[in-house]
DNA sequence: TAGATTGTTAATCGATTAACAATC
DNA sequence: TAGATTGTTAATCGATTAACAATC
C-alpha cells in the first residue's frame, strides 16, 4: 500500500483515472512491464505532462528514462479508487438502462460487480436478467444487511427516484450512482453521484453546431 | 433568434444546460411565467451567480426583480445547443446499451430523435427494438443520403468501434457520440465526443473511500 | 557518456465566486 | 419607495501547461 503517498487529485484526474487502467491492463496483458508517460499520452491523445501529474496523484513513481513499472502503477490506480477489493453493487430499476448495466461488462474490469437486482414491477421480478434475478424492492434490506453493499445504481424513472435512494440509504448503502434526473435528498454521509448523459449529448450538439458556423463564415 | 449576443461558453455550463432545460419546460408545462435565478439555483443545488452566468451564456436576458422568461430562456437554451429542430441520429450496434438509448425518452424532451438503428449481427438485423426496426450496416450509406443524419451514435464493442466510425464518417455524419473505449481515428471536421460511464463511477468511488478515510481519522 | 524521461516548481489558463451598481 | 434580482467587473480558486534540474 502506498496510500501515504497519495495526493488531492483534481476531479478530471480521478475522471481519466479509469482510462490509463484501462491502457496499462492492455499492455500487462501484452506482457509489457514498463510503460513511459510519452506513450500514454500519444494513446490518450494528450500531453505527456498531464500523464505524469495524473499518475503521480495515485503515488506512483516511475524512474527517468525507464518510465512506470505497469503492474505497480495498475496497483496504485486501484488501490487510489478503491477498486483494489472487488466492491459489490446492487441495482435498483431494470428498464432498458438498467438491464444494460447488468450486462455492462466494464465493470467486470473495474472489479465492481453487481451481486442484485431489484424492481417493483411483479412482470420483472423473479425474472433473470443477463444472468441475474430480479429481486422485489422489499427483499433490498434484508439483503444487504447480509451482504457488505457499499453502492447503490439507481436506474428507476424520475418519479419513483426518491423512494429508491430511500431504500438505497436504509440498506446501509454508502453512495449512490444516480441515472434519474432526480435531485436525490439524502442524509450528508451518503455520496451520490449523478449521472447525466444528456450532458454529453449536450457538448457533442454545440460542438458540431460551432464548426459549422466557422465554416458558414469561411464561405 | 439571438445567436448574436450568444458568449463563449464554458465547458462545465455546456453540460449544465441541459438541466436548466429540463427545469425550464417542467416549469412551463405548470403554466408559469417567469422564473428566478434564485429559485433555479436552489433546485440546482449550486449558487445563484452560477445561473446567472450559465443563463448568460445563451444570450437570454432577465428583468431584475422579475428574474427569467421561461419560454424565451428555453429558446435560448435551444438555440445554443441546436436543439430548437429536431436532430436526426443514427445508431449503430444494438446491443444492450445500443437498445437502451434507442428507449431513451430524455431524447425525445432534447428534440434529438434516432431515425434509424444498424447492426451486423444477423440475427438482429430486421427485428423491432422499441419500435424501431434494425438495419444491416451496408443500408447506413443509402439511408443517410436521403435523410440529413448529423449526428451517430455508436455502441458497438472496442474491436469494432473504428470500423463503424469509417461507415458513419462515410455517410456524411458531423459528429459521433462515442460510447466505446476506442481512441477513434476520424478526419478534422468530424467531431468525436467521448462517453466514458467509468468516469463517474471512478469519482463516486473516490468520494466513497474519502469519506470513510476521514471517519475513520476522527475514530 | 548522451539522451530520454521523470518530478518539482512556477506560469498560464479557465471557471467559479464575490462585490456591487443598475433596475424593475 | 424599498427590496429583490439582475448584469458587470474584479478577485479567487482550481487545473493545465511550461520550464528545467535530477536521474537512470
Amino acid at each position: 500500500m502506498n496510500q501515504e503517498k497519495e495526493k488531492v487529485a483534481a476531479l478530471p484526474t480521478i475522471r481519466r483515472l479509469p482510462v490509463y487502467l484501462r491502457l496499462l491492463k492492455e499492455l500487462k496483458s501484452k506482457g509489457n512491464l514498463l510503460v513511459s508517460g510519452t506513450y500514454l499520452a500519444e494513446k490518450m491523445g494528450c500531453e505527456p505532462i498531464q500523464v505524469r501529474k495524473d499518475l503521480a496523484a495515485t503515488g506512483t513513481e516511475g524512474r527517468p528514462r525507464l518510465g512506470f513499472e505497469i503492474e505497480k502503477t495498475i496497483e496504485a490506480i486501484e488501490d487510489f479508487l478503491g477498486w483494489n477489493n472487488t466492491q459489490d453493487a446492487f441495482i435498483i430499476g431494470i428498464g432498458s438502462l438498467g438491464s444494460a448495466l447488468l450486462g455492462y461488462k466494464t465493470f467486470e474490469h473495474h472489479n465492481i460487480s453487481i451481486v442484485a437486482a431489484f424492481d417493483n414491477d411483479p412482470e420483472k421480478i423473479g425474472s433473470i436478467v443477463h444472468g441475474k434475478e430480479i429481486f422485489d424492492i422489499s427483499k433490498l434490506a434484508p439483503l444487504a444487511s447480509r451482504m457488505h453493499i457499499q453502492i447503490g445504481i439507481l436506474t428507476v424513472p424520475e418519479f419513483a427516484a426518491q423512494m429508491a435512494a430511500e431504500y438505497l440509504v436504509n440498506s446501509g448503502i454508502k453512495g449512490i450512482w444516480n441515472f434519474s434526473p432526480a435531485n436525490l435528498a439524502v442524509p450528508a454521509d451518503i455520496v451520490v453521484q449523478n449521472e447525466d448523459l444528456s450532458s454529453g449529448l449536450a457538448v457533442l450538439c454545440k460542438r458540431i453546431k460551432a464548426k459549422a458556423e466557422v465554416n458558414s463564415e469561411r464561405c
